[in-house]
DNA sequence: CATAAATATTCTCTTTTAGTTATATTTCTG
DNA sequence: CAGAAATATAACTAAAAGAGAATATTTATG
């Protein structure tokens, strides 16, 4: 699964945004989501798989925590199109390289 | 559907980066795309529905032009995350905000 | 006006996704 | 060591996604 289509889903965002705040266990982020202690499982396996998180074991406990740097295909991949709202300026250069 | 799930098909990815050059007709991206043309059709339909994208007549052609403003969600929800590869200072910041 | 060109839509099929319930596994605790 | 707590896995289901073939629609052209 590539970072793209883990992205994709919006408890999988959730997650992610929640783990910025530093490592979680497992319990907290099926407290904080509305779905099943499965279902949150499962998706942490994907983001798992997508590079996105690390778990620990900690006790019978699993600590999650994010892994930025396999966001940074996304980026990379958004990065040529920040310049179209950036300003007026990239705007013009936007008008520039039009058609060319 | 929202930009998320727009942009994590990686054919409609490969539409918008050849739409970053400037307004193309439909055929155009049809000949790019290791598709059949219905299969881009229904991608060019998904992508102005998630508003990245729009479309003008120009006789029998459809020309359709990068709109990148939808671009600006993804763009925000990634914000915060930047920070955490940008460079070491970023990642004592990250430290230093982590388990609060 | 008949045909061609460019694109969209419909139908159908297969695969994937996301969710649930039930069950297994691991570790802690009395 | 028995039971509880935390999490993962399995089995199943329903819905959605993506693709192709066939067809429809619209516009241009001889």
């Amino acid at each position: 699964m590539t970072p793209f289509e883990a992205v994709a889903e919006p408890s999988r965002r959730a997650i992610l945004d929640i783990l910025r705040a530093g490592e979680r266990p497992a319990g907290d982020l099926v407290a904080a989501l509305a779905l099943s202690q499965p279902g949150v499982s499962k998706h942490l396996k994907l983001l798992r798989e997508a590079g996105l998180v690390s778990v620990r074991a900690d006790g019978q406990r699993r600590l999650y925590r994010l892994q930025p740097q396999g966001l940074k295909e996304l980026e990379a991949w958004l990065a040529p199109y920040r310049h179209f709202w950036a300003d007026r300026l990239a705007a013009l250069g936007d008008h520039l390289e039009r058609d060319q």
